[in-house]
DNA sequence: CTCATACTTAAACCAAGGTTGAAGTCAAGC
DNA sequence: GCTTGACTTCAACCTTGGTTTAAGTATGAG
């Protein structure tokens, strides 16, 4: 079981698989997206450190949260780079996700209730619905409600929280 | 404009495409997986009859809640047959999605809560945090509460709502 | 030193939901 | 009956989030 050893303070790409549940082409996968980063060995293996369990942990819990990789990285890059991140940094960056949650039970109950109120009409057609409606214009008549069913901004990266305190 | 008439009782795929508003190749997409049937010329030339619009928001609709092409094609397969469908027969099948969607902003708001609660004490490693539990065997301390990050069985489609009434 | 494992890379593959392009055919206006 | 635009098919390509496989290299126990 030397997989799961990690007793010193690097890790080999087999260990931090072990440790944290996910897969080594994942974490090299993650790494060549930027997403987390190594040391590598005069013999060109990864070594990573310590805090980057902690990394991996918040990827996968942002992922199971629906947002994209592409979003992690760039909030994981609100993390300081000069030191270990805290727990409040981690704190902090976590708050990014949840605007984008609300805003997307917003979105799901809205659309919900909007089915609700369709299902007793039976008027999922192009040219009544404010569920079904794609783009009013085509319909040409009348200035539809067309914001209804907004595209969600989820997943936008608005959130810079605080400028994060540098330095210890 | 020739493009947006539908004078008559069928449309060609770029008449459908412009009522819809959604493209061409989409149309050609969704009839090859089998969502959408056509009529051919002696040209080979695809005609759409009329009820395939209702049809295609009815598709665009159900992709908006997040269901997958796949699930939206079996649900469609309750429509009878051999007539055209109804309002009734439109709102019926609607209704599979309802619960589908309950269980969705269910699971978010789930997921919200317990960001909310992580957030607080800065919690989000491997072993300890309910959110970032990858499957706990790992972590190897004490039963965790596994099942409360649940994958949701979102779109299946068990919803068979009524034997669909035959005939007119 | 040797041998088994674990590591390295690149490239191919998967699913979904399409788009794009090439090469050829149909339909309609003049 | 010709020309133009809309149609046809097939195949390749795109994104996201990875996995799989092949060929080769490092590391560490004995």
């Amino acid at each position: 079981m030397t997989a799961l050893a990690w007793d010193a303070t690097e890790a080999t790409v087999g260990e931090l698989a072990a440790r944290s549940g996910v897969a080594p082409s994942a974490l090299r996968f993650y790494e060549r997206e930027g997403l987390i980063t190594s040391r590598r060995t005069t013999g060109n293996q990864r070594r990573y450190s310590r805090d980057t369990l902690r990394r991996v942990a918040f990827i996968r819990t942002s992922q199971k949260l629906g947002i994209p990789l592409a979003t992690i990285r760039e909030v994981l890059g609100l993390l300081p780079e000069d030191r270990t991140p805290t727990r409040e940094d981690w704190a902090r960056i976590s708050e990014c996700w949840r605007e984008d949650l609300d805003q997307r039970i917003r979105t799901l109950q809205r659309l919900r209730d909007n089915l609700t109120d369709c299902i007793g009409c039976g008027c999922l057609s192009i040219d009544r619905c404010r569920l079904s409606n794609p783009y009013d214009e085509l319909g040409s008549h009348g200035p539809g409600p067309r914001r209804l069913i907004e595209e969600d901004p989820a997943c936008a990266p608005e959130c810079v929280p605080d400028p994060v305190p540098a330095g210890g």
